[in-house]
DNA sequence: GAGGGAAAGGCGAACGCTCGCCTAGGAAGC
DNA sequence: GCTTCCTAGGCGAGCGTTCGCCTTTCCCTC
């Protein structure tokens, strides 16, 4: 079906490691003459090289692996797209695989499987959903080059990403210095360390300025999507209408929450404020437009390409990896926060 | 690095095709009792089958490639997420691939370049922007069984989706019934095909019910995008004062277009409806709740790999494939369209 | 005219696997 | 006791490459 080196070979009248030489560009011994006509063979028979065989005699796919928890998550398409624009820059590819848990567990592949079946040359862990995932910190420590955007448990694995600890402080920070007293959150689920990590900081801000934070009175559990931000807004809204300014973790939800106090009568922002995480393509387009804390989720992407293939191409006396890497997060200001009503 | 066949029989005490048998449970062969030495010595060593070897012996990959232009794209993303299911189901994996055109064309490497390098067993086009690409075309008719989800140049090439004249027709259905007569149209670019084909399906619509559309006065385009929608729809709003209701040709770009319109004062439905397509998991929850007509991304994923597969196993004397699959939208009316003021 | 060297290209081996056929040995049948 | 059949497993070949080394040819040089 396809043609070969050997096809190509024969059309050129030479071996076909002749063509192999030619066609990786180790001109020196080849004659000008010849490269031309195993050039036009190749062409004229539309020979395309089979990464197969080439990685199996190269112990080496130019290739690194991706896993993630899935393409619904902006975050993760984001830093897809970024990985993806780096490794072409060095030459290499990207495979994304969703095989972290869930369905992919319960059939029986283990984490990662078909990136290691497929001989990546490293893995880049971004599947927050097994951060917790003993057998899945094992794989990354001990069978490849592998960076991580999450905590691994036991270490070992160079994490990339941005402070959640100060993404929630700069939000608290910024409702703080407007005003604010009584602020809610909105949350992630609570068993994921972003969430755990986000919270620490806003409640240190909030420390630090002398203000109590009651937990469970004041905050409300969801799961990123519109719809989780609705109902928990809702819920928190009715339990605690003292508030005066809401902290979203994620605009996803925040467009809920915008919905939910609308929804309630309170105009954002002289009734509530709003201040969320990530700053997505339509978070100014929201009415009002949200104020949010942006998330350099394709950077991310990019640097833990970078770090990786670093990783990968270590010098035998290299200096030693850094084990973190952190990218600023930047306060958005809109329009959905305002100083309280007083 | 990796432990092979050979690795586990010498440590079975057994040749290493004898193992392959075993791990490929093609039992037989063997007894029991050298079956479990080799299962456990296959287990003690953590092996992991060499997809690049098995590919190469049998001439078959179990994977099929995606040409996809960006995961930023909703549809594509959530095309691909239906995609990976049903390929899981079917015990084949999924390769993605954005090599269409743009940045990896100007890096020479063609369309789907390492999709056919890496011997994938088929091919979906997931692409617009190349839609009218011959060499594009000249793949996916001539080398591997494939499928699209747009037009192909010359054809040959079996198209799933869903109907975008149709999805033009039921929006316009829609206003029309609630007797709009000044329906504006914001369009994605207007060389894409889907743009041509939402607007041929919304013009029939108005011309059923004996509504001239003047078509430079009351459109403009935009590019998907919420920012593209919201300049695209002040500079509309600027021209065509009388339109009562938009026709939006994305939920994304219809973001920007209520975001347009409340900053126009205008309020949404009463001095002007609004209707989009997609439904995106946050369109309920813009105020007001976004109609739109919703397009079964996921479902065409999952519909193009059963197609696709179905193709690759297709038996000597098969029946001939369909060439067009076509999936059904849905209208779901929220709260932006209502009839116009009296 | 012998020796040396560079240029051009051939060749064998190996990468890790699958597949089909082959063989050794024991049990069964007459 | 000899043939026949199974059963359990071995073995060779080949998939399409890359790599290092080897061979041939030809041109110089002394």
């Amino acid at each position: 079906m396809y043609v070969s080196l050997k096809d190509v070979a024969e059309r050129a009248g030479v071996s076909f490691q002749t063509v192999s030489k030619v066609l990786n560009g180790r001109k020196a011994t080849v004659s000008d003459a010849t490269r031309e006509r195993i050039m036009a063979a190749a062409a004229e028979l539309g020979y395309v090289p089979n990464a197969l065989a080439r990685g199996l005699v190269k112990q080496s796919t130019y290739t690194i692996g991706i896993v993630a928890d899935s393409f619904d998550d902006w975050f993760l398409s984001q830093f897809v797209v970024g990985a993806e624009l780096e490794a072409r820059n060095r030459d290499h590819s990207i495979l994304v695989s969703t095989e972290a848990g869930g369905a992919a567990a319960e059939q029986g592949q283990g984490y990662a499987q078909s990136l290691l079946e497929r001989r990546v040359d490293g893995l880049i862990a971004a599947a927050p959903s097994a951060e917790e995932d003993e057998k899945a910190a094992q794989v990354l420590r001990s069978r490849l080059p592998a960076v991580a955007i999450h905590h691994v448990p036991g270490g070992g694995v160079p994490v990339v990403g941005s402070s959640h600890s100060a993404t929630g402080r700069i939000a608290a920070e910024h409702l703080l210095l407007l005003g604010h007293r009584r602020i809610g959150s909105i949350t992630g689920p609570s068993r994921r360390r972003v969430t755990e990590s986000r919270m620490r900081g806003f409640r240190s801000a909030l420390e630090a300025a002398g203000i109590a934070y009651p937990d469970s009175a004041w905050t409300a559990e969801a799961d990123w999507s519109a719809e989780g931000g609705y109902r928990a807004t809702a819920q928190l809204l009715a339990r605690a209408p003292e508030l005066t300014a809401l902290h979203v973790h994620s605009d996803m939800m925040a467009t809920g929450a915008l919905a939910a106090l609308a929804d309630a009568g309170r105009d954002v922002p002289s009734d509530c404020s709003v201040i969320a995480c990530d700053d997505l393509p339509f978070s100014g387009y929201l009415r009002p437009p949200l104020t949010t804390v942006r998330i350099p989720a394709r950077r991310s992407g990019e640097r833990a390409v970078e770090l990786l293939l670093d990783l990968i191409e270590r010098k035998p006396v290299g200096d030693p990896p850094k084990d973190k890497v952190f990218l600023p997060v930047e306060l958005v200001a809109r329009h959905s926060t305002a100083p309280p009503r007083s």
